[in-house]
DNA sequence: CGTTGATTTATTGTCCGACAATCCAATCGT
DNA sequence: ACGATTGGATTGTCGGACAATAAATCAACG
């Protein structure tokens, strides 16, 4: 930059300087001196700025970009931005992978969270939220026959019902274990004819939110998230096998 | 728009080199076929390989280096590898603190799953384990006048229930949560004194650990994360305060 | 023979310059 | 006022260059 700090001969490595060009934006964001939104100098400006090559600028506007800190928008402007939940949950879902959790690791923990969501949900849900729901409800009953649709409609079941709670913490630690549990529960779908059983529970469930009844909800929660438990080892499936990767996007926006 | 004669299917914008640079070595990574520790091709073997230019290839491992599937060692070498969870944390917390997570909704999510990490770990916990949480207590017991010491030892505690519950998605759920109550859980502690009560209970949730009592373990894990809460209000915190980005490092490894 | 030290090689980080594609804005024609 | 045109700005990609340094190789030495 400007000033030689490097007197000492410090521990060891020096970030290289994509790094030290990405932290500095990053640490703008945080601080909120750039706010979700604004547009960034373009790249020569921003060499420029930072006293380096635009190449390095680039490299450095990469780990962001990873980030979900910047993003183009419209194919050329660099916009600073929040992460969106999904790309978030999509890092997590990743390493939950790579770090080869098992099925039996994901259900403990859903299982703390699902209960919890649906009580606050019972507390806290916008009639547009309980429309989506009762939506989201009578899909499902029309796609009983379909194990794929049953899937993906009960993951966004679950996925509306943690926005209802209106808590983005929890939104946010329950996503990635969501999508990881696609594959699960298609098998156990396809294998044993459960949607029956998935619907009422369902309804149970909706019906505690829409009546404000937290505990109804919950209760019901923890009975659907059991059931399922129940019906992965029904289907003859390996409670201690490895999540595997699901194919499927997370729900955009 | 259709005035040239291109073929319509033009629409959706091509991704750029870079990141399908990113997404071809992410996916032999994801796949098995290049498995965590091994050494990848140098950078213009790459290019070679990929049919781009370096600059290009650099573009994407940055993308990929960011998200902690690929590390330098040593400087040199580009090994892939499993993102550590203190990364992921890293990027969770960031997400919350931009989408300005209020303290209300970290504490509904950490007291969904505290309980239940303090629960598994009576069950599960080694010997080691069991030595590090006292250690841990030891530690407690002889900074109670240090708020400082005192908030990160709580929140060592916590992390090393949750790596005794051998449960890594809640071990990767609750870590970037967990980190963001830094600043809260220190305010609490410098105004309020309450070191005693906080080794009282982590003493008796230890002891539940120890004796395999997974539901003393729960039940006063419980009792310790409603008392964090109520010191909070009793220290005139706001409960809907947007939390604030900890500058506190994620603890290594 | 094994260890150490010197030398060579390979690779990364950074820089420079270039160019096509394309978006953006100002201008112009009507 | 408004649509088309044009020209500048910006991005994505490329090629090449070079210093620093990690890794590999070789030489000397005990």
């Amino acid at each position: 930059m400007k000033a030689t700090r490097k007197l000492s001969i410090e521990k060891i490595s020096i970030a290289p300087a994509y790094k030290v060009v990405s932290q500095a934006i990053e640490r703008q964001i945080m601080q909120g001196t750039i706010k979700a939104g604004d547009v960034l100098p373009s790249e020569t400006a921003l060499a420029e700025q930072l006293g380096v090559n635009r190449s390095t600028v680039r490299e450095g506007i990469r780990l962001l970009e990873q980030n979900g800190l910047v993003r183009r928008r419209g194919g050329k402007k660099l916009f600073a931005s929040v992460p969106h939940y999904h790309e978030t949950a999509a890092h997590v879902s990743r390493a939950m992978v790579l770090h080869e959790v098992t099925f039996q690791e994901l259900w403990e923990t859903i299982m703390a969270l699902e209960p919890v969501a649906a009580e606050l949900a019972a507390e806290r849900a916008t009639e547009e939220e309980i429309a989506a729901l009762e939506d989201n409800l009578e899909r499902t009953r029309r796609s009983l026959a379909n194990s794929e649709s049953l899937t993906e409609l009960d993951i966004e079941f679950h996925h509306l019902i943690a926005r209802a709670s209106h808590n983005r913490a929890l939104l946010l630690a329950r996503e990635p274990l969501s999508h990881l549990f696609y594959p699960a529960f298609y098998n156990v779908m396809s294998r044993l004819n459960a949607g029956e059983r998935l619907f009422f529970a369902h309804d149970k469930i909706l019906e505690g939110i829409r009546n404000r009844d937290p505990q109804t909800a919950k209760s019901w929660m923890e009975k659907h998230i059991v059931d399922f438990r129940r019906g992965y080892e029904l289907a003859n499936l390996d409670i201690h096998a490895q999540v595997e990767p699901s194919s499927l996007p997370l729900v955009a926006e």
